[in-house]
DNA sequence: ATAACATGGATATTGTTTATCCGCTTTATA
DNA sequence: TATAAAGCGGATAAACAATATCCATGTTAT
């Protein structure tokens, strides 16, 4: 039971993509070289937050990745849906149905409802906090120096 | 990401040896027959349960396995714990340090205190339960009378 | 027309979970 | 004291999910 790498890498690149000026675009093999991860895979990835309305893409020569929406609009937990998916992190497998001889539909599981409980408390927090917020505790002192040569970075690889 | 199925198989397993009259024990093929799931590998389960102090083993013929706690003092997150162990539902790949090269020492991932303080909501959940709660629901009338079949299997392959 | 990009499907690789097998120890009983 | 039935632990296989690659296609600036 362990979350996908996807949603941290998805949170970087989007932190990323908010250093863009209007209108720029940042390839996707550029993304993920400055991710350091598998570019092919990580293609897929974009494609996921494409779909889920946090990125948008253009197509072609010039074209590449920009945010939809502002980081501000965008929490954690809309990331996670985006790679994770709606699938629960507990589903029964009816074994107290079977034991009890009772049809499914009898909604037999005991554990059911706390485990809703509980992924609920979890997707709280992961409600609680949006990108934006990783923004502002990225311009913490230690990291100063080394942000603004990300910041050319992106300077010098987007298209616009 | 997704619960192991034995962390549901447990909790039943667990509901079925609580059924035991003192001094008796019920052996392990005779429980993942009543759950319905490979026998070989529901004993690794039940290992997992014995380490955690959940349930005693007891070997040789007439052997078998009884509980070790009284259920009220078996959370729902004591068994999580013994199936799924200590790793946490995240875990940082460190890609920021890498991207703004710093050393791992800095800590310098930014969801890690996120998704801590959101599993901790996760577990605080399953740890307000216990399996004792769980055998109060379970004596709802709709069960009633296959409970009863139930506790006379118990009684019928329980060994002592 | 061409080159650089995203898209989507098919497929391979890797890792984790689930499952099996076997040789071992333990213990009640014949 | 031999035996049978149980748990124990290590090695290994099978099934599944996550990660990664490949390729044919569509789009667009030059």
């Amino acid at each position: 039971m362990h979350m996908k790498t996807g949603v941290e890498q998805s949170v970087y690149a989007i932190l990323l993509l908010n250093m863009l000026p209007d209108k720029a675009v940042l390839p996707g093999e550029a993304i993920s070289q400055q991710l350091g991860v598998s570019a092919t895979y990580f293609q897929k990835l974009l494609r996921k937050l494409v779909s889920a309305d946090l990125i948008a893409s253009v197509p072609g020569i010039k074209g590449g990745f920009k945010l939809k929406k502002r980081i501000e609009e965008i929490r954690i937990y809309d990331v996670y849906l985006a790679i994770e998916g709606q699938q629960t992190l507990y589903s029964s497998s009816g074994i107290l149905c079977d034991m009890l001889e009772l049809r499914e539909e009898d909604r037999c599981c005991l554990l059911s409802d706390l485990m809703e409980e509980a992924e609920n408390a979890w997707k709280s927090v992961l409600k609680k906090k949006t990108v934006a917020d990783l923004a502002e505790e990225m311009k913490a002192e230690r990291f100063a120096g080394k942000l603004e040569s990300l910041k050319a970075w992106v300077q010098d690889t987007m298209v616009i």
